[in-house]
DNA sequence: ATCTAAATGTTAGAATTCTAATCATTGTGC
DNA sequence: GCACAATGATTAGAATTCTAACATTTAGAT
């Protein structure tokens, strides 16, 4: 137990190693250019419409003070728009413009692309066990 | 194939999201205060060192240019030394001095009892295909 | 040998992200 | 109903990180 965790520890630390690999030289060429925050923030929004701030600043990995500043460039941007949720005054959500919804399609099929390139010399066992492997981590994540 | 990078490709998002629950309130109490970066830049020299300031910027997931402040830090600090390496003059190798293995080792144990309180809400099954989960992409991370 | 290209580390300035404080709204206990 | 804590979003300033350009050194080609 206690030596799982240990394990566990000392594995995380090579994530940010993995994401750097994964993501390096992900430039998407688009009608509107975004950074990497707000390209991920604009897919998660697009494949999760209508949640709050707070929910997307979780799921994007930024503190809410940071996701603000994304928001409110994707909104100037013309990619998304605040809509105010009518049962709490406080929370605001976000919706998608007509090219915000082209626009995260783009990216989305970019990135596709991008990554599998970068998969390239994968085998076919070693993109299984990728998968399986972000699977369970996705899911014990929603436990945390 | 292409399914299984779609879907890695779906799932690599999540990592920000689980990478930012587990480090949550992490704040490492030392002799020397650290951020987060040096922490991790620290316990990774402790663990391979004399390595060069590129690898170590790859491994922590930092840009060349962001690690030599993180490494200007840490010298400041007097945890680690700059060596000339001996077989190219360009590089440089990062040591550790004595007071710098004491805070890594300080700083490993504290993140991993941070850890462990981050996990207990996991079964032990969980921890275990956490744990195989965090090998695989550790060791898929080796080959791109 | 010499020229060119690539790799290593650094620098400066811009861009991004964080932290802590704030405002507005909602929920709770009395 | 009223104080008071908790939550959602924002703000400003500080801290962190990135990008692009640079100097130095090495490797490769001719």
């Amino acid at each position: 137990m206690a030596e799982k965790k240990e394990n566990i520890a000392r594995l995380i630390v090579v994530l940010p190693m993995f994401m750097g690999a994964l993501m390096k030289g992900s430039n998407f060429e688009t009608a509107v250019q975004l950074n990497s925050s707000e390209a991920r923030s604009l897919i998660y929004i697009y494949k999760h419409e209508g949640g709050t701030m707070s929910e997307y600043s979780k799921r994007v990995g930024l503190a809410r003070g940071s996701f603000t500043a994304v928001a409110d460039s994707l909104e100037e941007k013309g990619l998304v728009a605040r809509v105010s949720a009518s049962d709490d005054r406080r929370k605001c959500a976000l919706m998608l413009t007509g090219s915000g919804k082209k626009i995260a399609r783009e990216i989305d099929l970019q990135f596709k692309r991008h990554l599998a390139a970068r998969l390239e010399s994968l085998s076919g066992e070693d993109l299984s066990s990728l998968e399986k492997s972000l699977k369970v981590i996705a899911a014990i994540s929603e436990k945390l």
